[in-house]
DNA sequence: GCAAAAGTGTTCTTCGTACACCCATGG
DNA sequence: CCATGGGTGTACGAAGAACACTTTTGC
């Protein structure tokens, strides 16, 4: 890193981008926010901001999450996507954008922020497949932050995420199902839950809200990785060479 | 994201940051350049620079990567690895960095570029652990290379990025011993290697440069991600509950 | 009682591991 | 012919998939 020439290197500008993932009637849904301004005015966009002079990269993307959703960083999984800075992707300057990936549950209350002029739960296919388009590159984000989730509920414990404070085995495989567009067998899945290391811990109560038998309620365990993972069913997709 | 305002969001620079990594004499090393300027003058630091005006960023990492190794993006495999941007993090002035990982085969050819004043290759685990402190928080994010590098190993075809375009299975095999720091046993590792759709393409010619009897040369297959993955060995850490 | 969902047991197959064994070269 | 590493065969145990079966509720 050379010196600094503020005429050889003009000023960019740093915004977090958000893909909020939640599920809703048993669909996997993203937050959008529709556009009250130019560029992309009136097209739907991922919530987002620009970095304060002041604040870490973590914390606005926390700030932001808080002012669109009401969401504290306590109920919500948020991580580090990744960075986009095609030159020209915003039309009005070079914006760098850092995108962050959270995964909340379904929230009963209040959803919408302050400054939104409207905010919808979207299906996450139809906002990457619909006929009106994301704006900027929003729909490449979410395309990554779908993937990032999907492969992570193998070998984390982050499906918990999507959960509310205490949930039952079949809650959390109805996770499994919707976020990978897969039906799991109930009981092959319900051993391997709940023998992965440090992922369930049981409360000691049960419920009756899914129907049938009370099933025992469980609130997410310690573990981050889990041991062994919940491997996604093959599909036999390819047989190559 | 609202309108911009420079004199609330003033200027913020953007530079990338290379976690470079290759084996030599059986070892993980990363590339290191000596700083020749304040601040951290005289301290070993991550390679980088910053990004220009219309300059895509893989295309700032690409370009950088050559001028400190001469390497073109065809021979290495650069991906990007995560952004940071703490405030402080750079005494100057506000720095976001987005780091890149890039995996090379150990070149014997020429090494240092044009404006580096020193560069050498140190033992990972040396630049993260040793005496004399990395500029920045370079050994964070070179910290975060060395888990992505690590994890990748297991379920992408990535190794044979750190192999020449040709090579054998045992040469293959000392890439996941050393990034993983663990023996592997050669004869079930030469089925799972061979036997993963895509990772290895034989050429039909062989080598004797390892010794013994002549080993059949491959080079990397079409597949990105490996079926089945190569599993790290469990090194029976924990048992829980 | 019946439907519905929770949870357990069992069988079969597949896969990882350990290791015996043979193959093809250089010296 | 012997040392060295390449490569194959095999046996055993662990883990995953499929599914029969029992348990406990609401209606």
């Amino acid at each position: 890193m050379s010196g600094y020439d503020p005429s050889r290197y003009p000023a960019v500008a740093v915004t977090v981008d958000l893909v909020v993932l939640t599920i809703r009637a048993d669909e996997l849904c993203v937050l959008l926010i529709r556009r009250g301004e130019a560029p992309y005015k009136g097209r739907w966009a991922l919530p987002g901001g620009f970095v304060r002079p002041d604040e870490d990269l973590d914390r606005a993307a926390a700030r932001e999450l808080h002012e669109e959703t009401g969401l504290s960083r306590d109920d919500v999984h948020v991580e580090q996507l990744a960075t986009y800075g095609a030159p020209r992707r915003d039309p009005r300057m070079r914006v760098v954008s850092v995108a962050y990936l959270a995964l909340a549950p379904d929230l009963p209350g209040p959803r919408s922020g302050s400054d939104a002029a409207a905010a919808r739960w979207a299906p996450a296919v139809d906002a990457l497949a619909g006929n009106d388009r994301l704006a900027f590159d929003h729909e490449l984000i979410l395309g990554d932050g779908l993937e990032r989730a999907r492969s992570k509920l193998e070998y984390t414990s982050l499906a918990a995420a999507f959960c509310g404070p205490e949930f039952t085995v079949a809650e959390l495989r109805r996770v499994y199902e919707v976020v990978w567009g897969d039906s799991l067998d109930a009981r092959n899945f319900h051993r391997k839950a709940t023998g992965a290391t440090g992922f369930l811990e049981p409360t000691g109560t049960t419920t009756t809200r899914d129907g049938g038998r009370p099933a025992q309620l469980y609130r997410r365990g310690a573990a981050e990785l889990l041991h062994p993972p919940l491997i996604r069913p093959a599909h036999d997709a390819q047989t190559r060479t």
